[in-house]
DNA sequence: TTATTTTAATAACAAATGTTATTGCCCGCG
DNA sequence: CGCGGGCAATAACATTTGTTATTAAAATAA
């Protein structure tokens, strides 16, 4: 159980990738500006900085330890981000669609990443270096309308955050599974179990109790 | 204990603050420009936004469902914030010297505050309102370097919740307790069991059992 | 000082949660 | 097809944690 570093996560990333230099399409193109809302023109000139890449489930795209030089955006499929705590698995955050994907600290501090990046699902991202995320931020730092809004993210993520460590302290666990159903479903449909568990910090056995219980009060008569 | 919210939280700013427009010192001027980085001839600009106001203990600075307005910064004392569920005080963070303190979600969206700002200690703050705050980092988001710092400084935040939000995953209460001592021994010194013990996400009666086990353990042989 | 209130420790009991082991299902791979 | 592994449900038991009540100490106010 703590053993296993299985072969799948040990494939590095431009073996498992194959990258496909495809253009971006009007659905990813728009999901970008959202995340970077330069205007056409400015992003005309950035579209080259990004690659796609077509990965099966369970790759790894940045294991712990290394310094995180790439940020991700899921175009298809699902991520999750985890370290190992004790020889436990202990999955923290979940990727989907139009999400971006980094070891956030290790990528603004270029440190060793505390966290491991992993897909779950076979999964179609795109992905841009360093160097150029930061040019196109420097550029967004110009406008003051894009700037606002680029920092207006970062506090999002900080709220969510937040509100995510404030449930620890006022929800149960039931509660904060309830809670995860309402909003996240997502999640909740495509995240093997065990994953979802240490999310909430419970054990998989707890996780499997609470939703019998919760299917048990649902239907209390279900005759034969 | 869910009735009373007591009168001394009632106090309202404007009564119990006296403010005094003293002339901030050296020390203060020096940890303003920490948080916000202006260079000297800016900051003479600026001084005027604060003012400083001497608060009793148990003080309310902002109370949940206001819309927060100010932006205060702890010169000498103890703050804390909290938000309460289902009757009861839960306390999500604490604020010592050299902080700077509001409700962020509130002050940024304003939006009714969640969360209640509260003085433990008999405390000295300086505050500004929104809108000079703004002017102050309007200013500052024009200067690259200057934004740079300011940015980091959010991303830090950031950081520092996800942090506490994975020690709810992977630390019992036990080792929670034990972090906390190990980064912020001044909060165990200066701020009631009571309050931390809503910080670590468990019951008053939890912690006092496991501050017994741990001398316990320390001193395992005490002749008399 | 005396009287109140706040805070902390402890015990006793109840409830929640973890651990380990077992079983069965499902799914991808040979 | 059939096999093996990953995944989920369940049971049984151990441990942790919460709740309520009691008491004492400490802090604060009158």
């Amino acid at each position: 159980m703590s053993v296993s570093t299985d072969i799948r996560k040990l494939k590095i990333l431009f073996i498992a990738t194959k990258p496909i230099f495809a253009k971006m399409d009007q659905l990813m193109f728009d999901r970008f500006k959202n995340k970077f809302p330069l205007d056409d023109d400015k992003w005309m000139q950035y579209l080259s900085y990004f690659k796609r890449m077509d990965v099966a489930a369970k790759t790894t795209l940045l294991r712990e330890g290394e310094i995180a030089k790439k940020m991700f955006l899921v175009e298809k499929g699902c991520l999750r981000a985890w370290f190992n705590n004790d020889g436990k698995d202990l999955t923290f955050q979940f990727f989907l669609e139009n999400s971006t994907v980094a070891s956030l600290e290790s990528f603004r501090k270029e440190i060793p990443s505390p966290i491991t990046l992993e897909t779950i699902e076979p999964s179609v991202l795109w992905y841009a270096h360093k160097k150029d995320i930061e040019k196109i931020i420097a550029e967004i730092s110009e406008v003051p309308t894009l700037r606002d809004k680029f920092i207006n993210s970062i506090f999002e993520r900080t709220f969510d955050y937040m509100k995510h460590f404030f449930s620890f302290i006022k929800d149960t666990p039931e509660q904060r599974y309830l809670n995860l159903i309402e909003e996240k479903p997502e999640i909740i449909k495509r995240v093997p179990q065990h994953y979802i568990a240490s999310f909430l910090g419970i054990s998989t056995v707890h996780l499997s109790r609470i939703k019998s219980k919760l299917a048990r009060e649902k239907q209390p008569s279900q005759g034969k």
